[in-house]
DNA sequence: AAGGAAACGGAGTTGACCCTCCGAATGATA
DNA sequence: TATCATTCGGAGGGTCAACTCCGTTTCCTT
């Protein structure tokens, strides 16, 4: 999925389509940038970015005016691949395997993208106010409310509680790739301690409001890594 | 507790005990490590952690040859730390309170430790031979078994996964603190699922060796930011 | 309290990386 | 194919942080 990419188009050519290198060129920066910032964090050198990509260093900064503006451009097309998603999980034909769905999907998404929750932290610090996910927090709680209601989800969870466990079971990305072919145990583990059961534990606590989630999600982190 | 810090009285003092200063800088610098490193990562200036602890950058320089120093002795201490949860742990009445305890202890201990993965990464780069940790496999393998053998734990899990679990709830850290008052939700979630009951969903694939999993827990990652 | 060893502070040096600049190359247009 | 705007490459200037060095201060010993 493209997105426009308005800042692109901005700095490198105001009016018409870019030239073939040029739209080469940033795609390959685009592919590039994602696997070094999964292996390096996302303030690896840009200079290797460069090297990796086969283009001079000049050509990384006509295409991005900084590292920002890089990172600002992986969070949009980010978002942009999250409604993919939204078809076939909302097109499930009960509330409990959109749940199902909703984890599987997002979760392997997350965990194959390791670079995602430092890019979101970083364009959380950047611009505050910029939240395009906000729009997810309906769907996910449609979805938690329908399973609720066929008496399959325990009724105790909250569309913040999923959410949560989708950062959590994506979080074996950062371990390197080497866990991937089996986070899928610990996704069985969680819906088998999400269905609706008579002898369930209660869940503590109250769960929180979708807008806290999405600051939590956006949170200052340890992976911001040294910047003010 | 103390871990001999074989490194400092080796780059400061060979023989006898270090000055009181010393001492106490030395102390002060590893506890603004830990809080530098979990607000801004492993790769934070060490002159601000200098003028956090208030001593010059040749105090950090003469109590830590270098910054993959200062993070070994994190990593040390982390290990003697683990020992601490020992006791309470094997002295549980039951194997399934022991699996309880193992998950709460050690996913709200790396929970409130942020800056602990990263270090253990960097660990694992530096001299890929050192694995400390080694010794709790048999641990986590004997609860497991335990609480099998009094059929609370469903069978098909395995000590594996318990600990990548631990893992995944102790994540929550990553987010800055936000979260930390309800991830308790989902380890209830998780403990629910954990229980062997008879309508379970079987886990996928097979597992994986303890082994495998140090490889896993101390891969490269995102969070090893910048470096070779 | 005096002497000496140990530790401290912070200015200075070095190296890495961000980003700019402009002559060279490439793609679009006619 | 010729022209020209657009894009490219990579050397180099500037900044920032790692680490060193040595005159000064603090602590320990007697």
């Amino acid at each position: 999925m493209i997105v426009d990419g308005g800042a692109y188009s901005e700095l490198v050519n105001p009016t018409a389509s870019p030239r073939r290198d040029a739209r080469r060129n940033h795609e390959r920066l685009l592919a590039e940038a994602r696997t070094l910032f999964s292996e390096r964090g996302i303030d690896a050198p840009l200079d290797e970015l460069a090297s990796r990509a086969g283009v001079g260093a000049g050509t990384v900064y006509r295409h991005f005016a900084n590292r920002d503006a890089l990172i600002r451009e992986l969070y949009d097309t980010a978002v942009a691949e999250l409604h993919d998603f939204a078809p076939e999980i909302l097109g499930a034909e009960t509330g409990w395997r959109s749940i199902e769905l909703w984890l599987e999907r997002l979760g392997s998404w997350v965990a194959e993208s390791p670079y995602l929750p430092a890019v979101m932290r970083r364009v959380a610090e950047l611009d505050p106010g910029h939240q395009p996910g906000a729009e997810f927090a309906d769907v996910i709680d449609g979805i938690v409310e329908r399973a609720k209601e066929e008496g399959a989800l325990r009724a105790d969870v909250t569309a913040v509680d999923i959410s949560v466990l989708v950062d959590m079971l994506g979080s074996v990305g950062q371990y390197g790739g080497a866990y991937l072919p089996y986070w899928r145990r610990q996704l069985t583990v969680v819906l088998d301690g999400l269905r609706a059961r008579p002898d369930l534990t209660p869940l503590p606590g109250d769960g929180q409001a979708f807008g806290e989630f999405h600051d939590m999600s956006h949170a200052k982190g340890p992976r911001s890594a040294p910047r003010d």
